[in-house]
RNA sequence: GUGGUCGUAGCUCAGCUGGUAGAGCACCGGGUUGUGGUCCCGGGGGUCGCGGGUUCAAGUCCCGUCGAUCACCCCA
């Protein structure tokens, strides 16, 4: 029986989810990003040392478990990879370079209600920068247009980055005289679903506004532009507020870069500014063309403070692509396919038991060349054999030659058969692997 | 964690006001004595998610539970 929120996918989505994984690892090491793993259980302290998500977290516990276990012994499982790096950051200063550019591809757990595309047990794969002391903002610029790499070379719907900077916003409200900003960014985060007069109700009824300040806040909520426009959208707003300045040539920088580089990528959206508590300035949100309403695929953002040893800080930047919702996303509306079920590319007919060494031979001299092959499970009918293939979607069978007589293979699309020796023998190089495709 | 909807064969679903389970597709076998896909014929397969209750009788009504999904919360 299936467990809630913990999805098991059949072996073709597997081989997609593996061609994303290697995509993104391939992508990230292009960059300089170098492989990491971290232990999947860490304190409980440490999951909740920022921010106060404590309900989220699965505790690990033993069948055998003292009575009376204290409260910081407990383990937790990782809710995302940006805390449990930020711990072993601290914890290998003195082993580690900076800025010390990393990515981890890993599952993470969250005890939140599952729904399509929201799991317990779900993979990221997460990049993240960190330096010592302060980390040069050009990073920032960085982390959008790696992963515009990554999914602009997989048959995935267009992505759109929104960038925003909680400076700009938490400016924006102090500049306005409110207080509770997070509660502020909660509710201008729904603008979408419920509209401009409900969110100016909720600012008013549960951040404290006045209908002057939360009109304002919703003015700002509303600005979006792909170049540097949104800097004066903001500024004819008239708040005035230093953070805000900051935000807004921080902002600016992303937008510009992004667009010289990767036009149309990155789009500065001033409504979001959601994502994990422990961000301080730049946001990122990613939703894939026609799957908007399914949320992000990819967040993260600037954080100043996560990691500190003593009074030295180890600020960061990073973001994470939602693999498992990605994909379960698109694997729900069937945007998503491979090629065959399986790996194999050839298999080799047996015509019978007696020839099973003879077409092992062959398999592995397919195989020596890089050719994925199996003999086939009995020794039938070649019609069965045929069959067996194309229930998978295996391009070619592979005929034994009777008496002296050459092998043949056959291309059963095409049903085209030709005369082939195992030893040479190629297949097209797209019919050597499973082929992953949109639809 | 709170609330709503849903849960019949591998898949898509039918099954009226309770009377003891069906179709299409898929699958297996044969027609087709070693080269598939079409066509024809035949066949297997269901503790009606699970557990309890009401009833002479429950797929159908009630309760619980598990799972899926939606909203809230939160977020990948």
């Amino acid at each position: 029986m299936p467990i809630s929120g913990f999805p098991e996918w059949m072996p073709p989505q597997r081989m997609i989810e593996q061609r994303v994984i290697d995509r993104a690892r391939a992508t990230f090491e292009l960059y300089g990003y170098a492989p990491l793993e971290t232990r999947s259980v860490e304190p409980l302290d440490t999951l909740l040392s920022k921010g106060e998500t404590s309900k989220e977290v699965y505790l690990l516990s033993r069948l055998q478990a003292e009575e009376g276990q204290k409260s910081d012994d407990q383990l937790g499982l990782h809710f995302d990879l940006t805390v449990p790096f930020a711990r072993f950051v601290t914890e290998n200063a003195g082993k580690l370079q900076f800025p010390f550019k990393r990515y981890q591809i890993q599952k993470v757990w969250r005890g939140e209600r599952p729904q399509e595309g929201r799991y317990r047990e779900f993979l990221q794969a997460d990049i993240d920068v960190v330096n010592r002391g302060t980390l040069p903002f050009h990073y920032d610029t960085e982390m959008p247009l790696v992963i515009g790499d990554v999914l602009s070379g997989l048959p995935l719907p267009k992505a759109r980055i929104q960038v925003n900077n909680r400076k700009v916003c938490e400016g924006f409200y102090r500049g306005l005289g409110l207080e509770d900003t997070a509660q502020v960014l909660r509710v201008v985060d729904k603008l979408d679903k419920i509209g401009a007069q409900k969110v100016i109700d909720q600012l008013i009824e549960t951040a404290g506004a006045s209908q002057k300040q939360a009109e304002a806040c919703l003015q700002l909520a509303e600005i979006s532009s792909e170049d540097g426009s949104f800097a004066d959208a903001v500024r004819k707003l008239g708040v005035q507020d230093p953070l805000l300045d900051e935000g807004l040539d921080e902002l600016l920088q992303v937008v510009e870069t992004a667009r010289e580089l990767n036009p149309g990528l990155v789009v500065a959206e001033l409504k979001i500014a959601r994502g994990l508590d422990y961000y301080t300035g730049t946001v990122y949100e990613t939703q894939l063309e026609g799957y908007e309403r399914f949320g992000s695929v990819c967040s993260g953002g600037r954080y100043e403070n996560l990691a500190t040893v003593g009074n030295e800080k180890f600020p960061g930047v990073g973001i994470s692509i939602g693999v498992s919702r990605m994909l379960g996303v698109l694997f729900g509306q069937n945007a998503l396919g491979v090629s065959r079920s399986v790996p194999t590319c050839v298999v080799v007919a047996l015509p019978n038991e007696e020839l099973r060494r003879t077409c092992d031979r062959t398999a592995a001299a397919l195989r020596r060349r890089g050719i994925p092959a199996e003999v086939a499970p009995t020794a039938a009918k070649f019609g069965k054999q045929i069959q067996y293939a194309d229930k998978r979607g295996i391009p070619y069978v592979w005929f034994p030659g009777r008496e002296g007589e050459p092998d043949t293979v056959k291309d059963i699309r095409s049903g085209e058969q030709v005369e082939a020796d195992a030893t040479t023998w190629e297949a097209p190089a797209a019919d050597l692997y499973p082929v992953i495709s949109g639809s």
